[in-house]
RNA sequence: GCGCCUGUAGCUCAGAUGGAUAGAGCAACGGACUUCUAAUCCGUAGGUCGCAGGUUCGAAUCCUGCCAGGCGUACCA
């Protein structure tokens, strides 16, 4: 609607221009918005007054000469006229917001859905929590901006791969396995003095049972680095098995588990080293091997083989972003919890050094999850390995209440998350109130088949009964929603399609206590049901890049 | 110290690329179910957009400085 508008305008500043009422044709972008106040039209435009010093006359002069010249072929609009400083306000008749009716009936599912991103390969890299202990809220935050991300660019036009990286490697794997190791033999009676640094929690000695059940005192008499590199081996195992069943249970599926290991394996983290030292961007200091990362704009260089030889995470880091260019993704993008911002320079660093461009690279900052009960902090001690996990909260609040929570802020501020809001059935909770409209709907869809109205098809005799006020105004908001999702893509900001949908639902419960959809007049009804129908289609629609479901009754 | 993020109603938060009188929800108060689901709606009240300058026709939004909070600043992951 917005670039209709904009299309009447151009072609009046031509018209104008030819009449000779405007001397310059040089016509800059001109801005469509919708007005807070209702006052102001349907739409208005600041093109006027933009154009004031180009032109050399006052706005209202070039306001005149644009609505003197505008055409109207379609016959959308009902008045137009000057105000204040030389706003162009248009008011547009209840007619013109049809089509989009029209068009959210026609696409249904893909309505929104857009070219956008013309087929460019994007990865999305999420979660990617180290299989040394159960996911957490942070983690379930950060699944559902990841997984909702991808679904928006997909929605788009862009080819998405969703992807966790699995660090199966390295220094916690092998304390993992000590931790299991240890408990394993105070299952035999031995008297351990728990190491601090070890994992404490009860998901360790749940996996030593398992071993002691399976091997019985197998591993007691091997020696301990053997025994430790099982454990260790079998723990990431069980408990990256236990990540996924989360993470299904929550909805979010990966199209690839990409592991760390298998970068050491092939060989890959030792290519890309001697790629830097041939290249020159990494040197010897002081016995470690470093990157020179402070020349690609960070605080200072990197170190990525230490003293003793051993690999930093960064090197495999280097070389896991370096091969998710060479599988052709165009875009990279990663989902970290804020604690880790200070990552960026250094991988930036790397991906340039691979001959990338900076901005081939993003990352998705999550902010923090604090956990409350009725407004009350949730102590959450790792060490002690009293947490509650992302498990707990889902089968506590349910999937549904979970990510549209997690949903409901800029994943740049920090979260409340209230597990006794989350379970109430109230508008205290703005998922019951997004899904109470689409049941709502059902539900006159079904009391509509009952009286033999199932067909939701439309006429133009019918469609001519849409007048009323909040009519007009849930299909301003309907047809408002291609953008959000653009919007909400070109941004990767989920919560912007999340206050739409509260936006719409709000207008829908307002005119849903005001007027009846069935009535004793067929043709209103008729009218009515196509509308709500279309209602119900966007929520659904909505609430599917969402992640979330769209209950037929409540 | 340096870097990133945040500061908007009593509380929790929206306000992308500057627009007209800054918006929701919760909490408070007062109303609406013989009618398609009251998990709903309507109304009242609530503001120095952290502070101070600057840019311009116009600033919550852009620039500078300051204040407050969070996070980071490892040969940890």
């Amino acid at each position: 609607m917005k670039q209709k508008i904009k299309q009447l305008i151009y072609e009046a500043l031509k018209e104008a221009h030819k009449k000779g009422k405007l001397p310059s044709s040089e016509f800059p972008d001109i801005q469509i918005e919708e007005p807070k106040s209702q006052v102001h039209g349907d739409f208005s435009t600041n093109a006027a007054m933009i154009m004031a010093s180009s032109q050399k006359m006052s706005p209202r002069k070039i306001a005149e000469a644009i609505t003197g010249n505008l055409g109207d072929r379609n016959q959308i609009i009902s008045k137009v006229e000057i105000a204040g400083p030389g706003f162009i306000n248009f008011y547009l008749k209840e007619s013109s917001w049809y089509p989009v009716l029209f068009r959210i009936h026609e696409e249904n599912a893909r309505f929104g859905s857009s070219n956008l991103g013309k087929g460019e390969k994007i990865q999305v890299e999420f979660v990617s929590s180290n299989p040394t202990g159960p996911l957490h809220v942070g983690h379930g935050r950060g699944a559902a901006v990841g997984d909702s991300v991808g679904n928006i660019l997909a929605f788009c036009g862009y080819d998405v791969e969703k992807e966790y990286y699995i660090n199966d490697s390295g220094r916690q794997i092998n304390t993992l396995g000590r931790s299991v190791f240890y408990r394993y033999r105070e299952l035999f009676g031995e008297k351990i003095e728990f190491p601090a640094t070890c994992y404490q929690g009860d998901y360790i000695r749940d996996i030593a049972i398992k071993i002691k059940d399976a091997d019985g005192n197998k591993f007691l008499e091997q020696d301990e680095e053997t025994a430790v590199s099982y454990c260790a081996r079998l723990a990431a195992k069980e408990i990256l098995e236990g990540i996924r069943q989360d993470l299904d249970f929550f909805g979010v599926k990966f199209d690839v588990w990409f592991s760390e290991q298998s970068l050491y394996d092939s060989g890959k983290v030792e290519s890309v080293i001697n790629d830097f030292k041939k290249k020159e961007i990494v040197y010897k200091n002081e016995g470690a091997l470093w990157f020179k990362t402070s020349d690609y704009g960070d605080e200072k260089d990197r170190v990525v083989v230490k003293k003793n030889g051993e690999k930093t995470y960064f090197a495999s880091d280097i070389a896991y972003h370096q091969e998710k260019y060479e599988r052709g993704f165009d875009l990279v993008i990663d989902v970290w919890g804020a604690d880790h911002h200070g990552y960026i320079p250094r991988l930036t660093a790397c991906v340039e050094a691979s001959g990338k461009d900076r901005n081939q690279f993003q990352v998705i900052l999550v902010q923090l999850v604090n956990l409350l009960r009725g407004g009350e902090p949730v102590a959450m001690s790792t060490r002690a390995g009293e947490f509650i996990t992302l498990k707990d909260v889902i089968s506590e609040v349910g999937r549904d209440a979970a990510r549209f929570i997690f949903l409901t802020r800029h994943y740049d501020s920090p979260l409340d998350f209230d597990l006794e809001l989350a379970k109430k059935k109230t508008s205290d909770n703005p998922v019951y109130y997004v899904q109470y409209v689409h049941a709502r709907i059902s539900s006159i869809i079904r009391k509509a088949a009952e009286r033999e109205i199932s067909d939701i098809v439309i006429d133009d005799e019918a469609i001519a009964m849409i007048i009323q006020s909040e009519e007009v105004e849930l299909m301003k908001a309907l047809a408002r929603y291609p953008e959000t999702i653009e919007n909400s893509a070109k941004l990767m900001e989920p919560h912007r399609i999340t206050f739409f949908l509260m936006n719409l639902a709000s207008l829908f419960h307002a005119y849903y206590n005001k007027h009846r959809v069935l009535t004793d007049d067929p043709l209103l009804s008729r009218g009515r049901l196509y509308l709500v129908a279309a209602v119900q289609k966007v929520i659904r629609n909505g609430l599917t890049l969402l992640g979330v479901s769209a209950p037929e009754r409540m």
